[in-house]
DNA sequence: AATGAATGAGATTTCATTCAT
DNA sequence: TATGAATGAAATCTCATTCAT
């Protein structure tokens, strides 16, 4: 959120209690903006999700819009930076509390799975296609968020394989390894949660899909 | 295209010369503006290619679009249509000469990065960057597309397993690796080829790529 | 239809075979375009149907169109003229056969409900509404179409009085009466049997009319 | 025109001083783009009349056109409520003046002529001309706007024959005449005021109208 | 005579953004 | 801070008409 005036200006670094409750207030409005937009991007599209709309949706006018984000790109592209943070830290998370073991691949896996995208559909929907093919800005922010994601993934795989006492074949291969991790989270989330609801198989899918990850981790190591 | 009224009057049932000539400079035409609008989506991207942009490319007016085409839509899903039309054949036609072994595996995925992202980046980019998140119908249009690029990669695997005398885990084995190589392919090409030049490293990635789906297939199956 | 080249330069003042054969089919087709013109834009308006659509309909291609008519107004002329020509031998043939005497008002508004209205509903629907409104020319036209109706009407009200030794209240009288009952036609038209199917309760509204309008010309009437 | 959002705020259910200045500025500009379109539709046509044409007379942007219309359409459609609210205003004032008395048909009939025909010559060329054969959905609109008009006079007339003790000869007639009036009218307003210019003679015009339909009024009533 | 592909002007409509209040 | 009316550029799409063959 911009910085205001007041807030910097608020005497001594204790803000009077006015300027807290405003503060408040408005953190209260950039959130539940974020909020609307995320639900209106998801249910009909980024392009179809109007200004107007979303004012409407929020209980603000569109003027109040601009003034909590610079333009719709803006919002977008804030969306996009919550989103990955959650994510990130649900993953995170899931990995350290594993210590980096095989089973934090496991668990991170199946908390993708039922935390977030049964959770959060629509998160999933503005990260993996809403936020695609918009303008070369959105691309570019896009791009800076899955090269975060993908390192994290190839830090884990390399801290697992420390772990194990395992090299990987080559240089490349934590990196590569990371990048299909995360394409085949994506598509599977998409083909079987958001395409079609087979979330009754969900059991399975996570299981083969870690299962399909460990074989292939094993044999892109050697000792 | 429009189908054009088969001449009733017409000796046998061949075209008269003046009919064959003209429908072979429709389909050129239609051809070429394809082409166009290829290169212009994935260089500028679908939403900032206008039909006026597209006309003049082609060299035809912007009338002549909507002669050959019913929309912008339209010629988008054309141009899926055509892109993975041919994405099916590459692929399909490197499993059919490896007869459905392992082998063929390693060569489609050669064959996905070497002859098809290397040679054809804009088509890499308009199915998996340019047709997202455009309209609900081109959804669709995608969703199907997508579909049966997976069924396609799930015959294969059953035919492999076949081939070797083993098992898959699960029914949904199949279906879910068919899922994650595809994810997997789209993502690496996206990281190594579209957000960033490391076609160098092609060989490196190729191999990897494979070595990690091997891994993973071996993992998924029991005698 | 335009006088062809061909026909002008034929030997004698007869047509030799070929041509006589040629200008028959020449004919017969401006009529089949005049005749699917017709049910085009009474069931899709003037304006939705398209120079295209006519083509289709009739069999013909665009160019054609333009060999037999001006521009799409030209058809829509055409059209009024030929409907109006038939409209005028209707009821003028039922005023003479009546031999003009009250009976036939009688006669003709029977004939025009019966004959007219519930046989060629889209002829109704072509020149009370399909043609108003289009351009400055076809108004004009309309304009001299109806004049000339106005008049038939006039002069069978001043031939009717005259039978009966009569006089109008006033000069403008038979106009006035004729624009009345040709405005109660056309409404009485509209709302019972093309707004609305009241078909069936056609022989009240035909006695009806007939009742109001004679009341209507005798009060406009001394000795 | 939009809803405005009513302040929950807001103390008693006043508006503030702001939100009614713009109430009133919204409004004001509401009616100076409807006066505008009714003198362009009139003058140019309907389709002639673009949507800069209108807010370039207007002096607003085009923008500002679809902040108060949804679309062309409603701008017509907005103008056909305005002038059939007028008309019906008039003519009901003269009728109930009249207590329902023949008389009221006669005020009714020479206001309509004198105040509303060569007052407002435009109004009378968009009910009568301008919105016809426009769109399915606008032909919808006029022809409920013309049934209202309908039973207006059909109730009327009831009214009449009601006071001076008589009946109608069927149960239909009351209804066509009400449709025959409102032909007359119509057609007589068309080709006297429009198509010509024949005011001179209104009064003329006026005193044979109302004459004609006395007389078939008279002519459809029994004791 | 007939064809039908090509044209391009013109119309409607959308919507992110601004700015006076 | 908040509002919401106003803007206007930009995009899509339609279709009567032409013309080479």
């Amino acid at each position: 959120m911009k910085k205001t005036k007041t807030s910097v200006v608020a005497e001594s670094n204790a803000l009077s209690k006015t300027a807290l409750r405003r503060q408040r207030e408005r953190e209260h409005r950039y959130e539940s903006i974020l909020t609307v937009a995320e639900i209106l991007f998801a249910r009909e599209g980024y392009l179809q999700a109007s200004m107007e709309k979303i004012a409407d949706s929020a209980e603000v006018s569109v003027g109040t819009l601009y003034f909590y984000f610079k333009n719709k790109e803006d919002i977008l592209v804030r969306l996009l930076d919550k989103i990955s943070f959650e994510l990130r830290e649900l993953l995170g998370s899931e990995f350290r509390k594993a210590d980096f073991s095989l089973d934090g691949i496991k668990r991170a896996g199946q908390f993708f799975f039922e935390e977030f995208c049964i959770k959060h559909p629509e998160k999933l929907t503005i990260i993996f296609k809403e936020s695609m093919g918009k303008s070369a800005m959105v691309e570019e922010y896009r791009k800076q968020i899955f090269d975060r994601l993908i390192s994290d993934v190839q830090e884990a795989l390399m801290r697992l394989s420390e772990n194990r006492g395992l090299k990987y074949q080559s240089s490349l291969s934590p990196e590569l390894m990371a990048v299909s991790i995360l394409g085949m989270y994506e598509r599977i989330a998409y083909h079987f949660l958001i395409g079609q609801d087979r979330s009754k198989e969900l059991k399975t899918i996570s299981k083969d899909t870690v299962a399909f990850i460990m074989g292939g981790i094993n044999n892109l190591c050697r000792q």
